[in-house]
DNA sequence: ACAGATGTAG
């Protein structure tokens, strides 16, 4: 419902708005594309605007036109240039319709909104606030479902759902389904489902009621956060407040499950689905080939996708490159190799992801020569290397020690490639302090550090275990100390890994500690950190404080990997008495 | 609003 705003209601989010409208002046810095063109020839908009140059054309000889078109045409020939992703020639264009004094109405702001959103400049979109103000023309819900999807687009969560709140509160426009929609899935996918199930819930009690849309967006978070009892429960709950649930709301549920390895209620959803004449898309069969696959399970992955294919539903690309993975995942390069020929026969174009998961496989397999191949095939492809292809290499050669190699591939990627993530920088620094290079891996992470981007625990883990790798324990342990500091909190594998390079230096009782820390920090020591453990006391011959370890360990239902077990049988063989010091050996006497 | 590729402890 678009509803005009009272200057009242708009100086309520000015206080949001301030940086947007200090930022107005953006507005008048666009370049301008220059108007040229054939003048008085029919518009023909789907066959003309292929390209950006058609779409700029079209403009111009629309804007020469008497009469000139109506505004409907106008947002329809920008609509197709957004859906190009040609964001700043719509605001371009639109500046020359200012220019031309053409009357522009709310669809086409709304539009140069989105435009500006898009670009991930909804200071800009707020700087346009304004605009509609001085010409008269009234925000409706659909502009601030914009600004709220923009913020949500650039990470700001906080002042999303602010202006959803101000929106709410103030009574600036009525929210409907899309809006609430909007902020259910922002929240949702940056990992507060609990933030979007109360949104769903006040729905519920609200005028605007959820439909199946708003329930599978919360059905989805739940099934990523692997919690698939909840998510079964609200679809139960649907059910029974008459809505019935769609092919999406199967399809995350199905994924779900899959990747648990629930496969009995796979079955189940896949029947109760099929009773209900919705029948399983080429997504939901690919999800399903995608569980298999990473079970190991190829071969019933290849039977159902026959199986699909006889009901008619055919594979894409997403289930070749599935299954490519799936035998890259058991070693089996050359079959995957032929999924990937397979895929090419069938005219179904490799694409990155193509690329990057058999790089991957052969990385694994550790044939640097050919993953090198495959990642010079891409642009001949006309693709391009995405931070993951880079990534997946850099770690395959850093693993076989071509350090020269990596450095060279890094450069490029530095120069000429996609933007670095978290990812890449862990990569390179683990590659660094693997080959030794410690004094270029420092200098790499006081560079990061100072940029202050994101950064995870994953990526400090990757330095610390380094550092201790390396001799470097005080280094490591004061950075160890800083990690709160920087508002991270230890996961096991960081506790792991610091346990582990006390006992490097045969530091027994800081181990022990560091043990004791984890678990009064609620990061209860897990299969590997006891056998870091064991393995230091044992290497120190301290057998007799080894017998609350093990005693721990069985009551966790821990075991010894192999390597651990050797260990001990040699020190057996040749320490008999050590039997008598840990009564629990006994039990391992089998070694 | 449903599907695919990367990094950290042993």
């Amino acid at each position: 419902m678009a509803r005009g705003l009272s200057l009242r209601k708009y100086n309520a989010i000015i206080p949001l708005l301030s940086s947007a409208v200090r930022s107005y002046c953006l507005l008048h810095t666009h370049k301008s594309i220059s108007v040229k063109g054939k003048i008085g020839v029919p518009i023909n908009f789907d066959k003309e605007v292929k390209c950006l140059d058609d779409a700029v054309s079209l403009f111009n000889r629309m804007v020469r036109m008497k009469p000139i078109p109506s505004l409907p045409v106008f947002c329809k020939l920008f609509k197709t240039m957004l859906s190009m992703k040609h964001y700043s020639a719509v605001v371009s264009l639109f500046q020359e319709m200012r220019k031309l004094d053409i009357p522009i109405n709310d669809f086409v702001l709304n539009i140069l909104i989105n435009s500006y959103c898009l670009m991930h400049r909804s200071d800009c979109s707020f700087s346009l606030l304004p605009f509609y103000l001085k010409s008269g023309i009234p925000f409706n819900v659909v502009t601030f479902a914009t600004l709220i999807r923009g913020l949500f687009a650039e990470h700001n969560l906080n002042d999303a759902v602010e202006l959803f709140k101000k929106v709410v509160r103030e009574n600036i426009c009525e929210p409907n389904v899309v809006m609430y929609g909007t902020v259910m899935n922002g929240l949702s996918r940056r990992g507060h489902t609990q933030k979007a199930l109360s949104l769903l819930r006040l729905m519920e009690q609200g005028n605007t009621k959820p439909d199946v849309y708003e329930y599978s967006i919360v059905i989805d978070a739940l099934c990523k956060d692997g919690n698939l009892d909840a998510a079964i429960n609200l679809m139960n709950e649907m059910k029974q407040k008459g809505i019935p649930p769609d092919i999406v709301t199967y399809g995350s549920l199905i994924d779900g499950l899959c990747k648990l390895g629930q496969w009995e209620k796979v079955r189940t959803l896949f029947s109760e689905m099929v009773n209900l004449n919705i029948y399983p898309d080429v997504c939901i069969f690919t999800m399903v080939i995608d569980g298999l696959c990473k079970e190991g399970k190829v071969e019933a992955a290849e039977e159902v996708m026959e199986h699909m294919i006889k009901k008619g539903v055919e594979p894409n690309i997403i289930t070749y490159n599935v299954i490519m993975d799936g035998y890259c995942l058991r070693g089996q390069l050359d079959r995957a190799r032929r999924i990937f020929d397979i895929m090419i026969d069938k005219c179904i174009e490799p694409d990155i992801f193509s690329y990057s998961t058999l790089i991957n496989g052969y990385c694994k397999k550790k044939k640097l020569a050919k993953a090198m191949q495959l990642l010079g095939e891409i642009s001949q492809r006309g693709l391009k290397p995405s931070t993951v292809t880079y990534n997946t290499i850099l770690h395959g050669l850093f693993e076989v020690g071509r350090i020269g190699d990596a450095k060279g591939v890094y450069a490029e990627m530095l120069y000429a490639g996609p933007k670095p993530n978290i990812c890449t920088h862990s990569t390179v620094l683990d590659g660094y302090f693997r080959c030794g290079l410690v004094e270029e891996a420092m200098s790499l992470f006081n560079k990061l550090e100072r940029k202050r981007e994101n950064t995870n625990i994953a990526f400090y883990t990757v330095v610390l275990n380094g550092l201790c790798k390396n001799g470097k324990l005080d280094e490591a342990h004061s950075v160890f100390e800083k990690l709160s500091l920087i508002g991270l909190t230890p996961d096991v594998r960081t506790y792991t890994t610091m346990i582990t390079g006390f006992c490097l230096q045969g530091l027994l009782d800081e181990a022990k500690s560091m043990l004791r820390k984890m678990e009064d920090n609620g990061c209860p020591p897990n299969n590997v950190t006891y056998r870091v453990i064991l393995q230091g006391f044992l290497r120190c011959s301290k057998f007799s404080e080894m017998e609350t370890f093990m005693k721990e360990m069985a009551d966790r239902g821990f075991s010894f990997d192999a390597s651990t077990a050797e260990l001990l049988v040699n020190i057996v063989r040749e320490n008999p008495s050590v039997l008598d010091i840990i009564p629990e050996l006994h039990s391992k006497n089998k070694y």
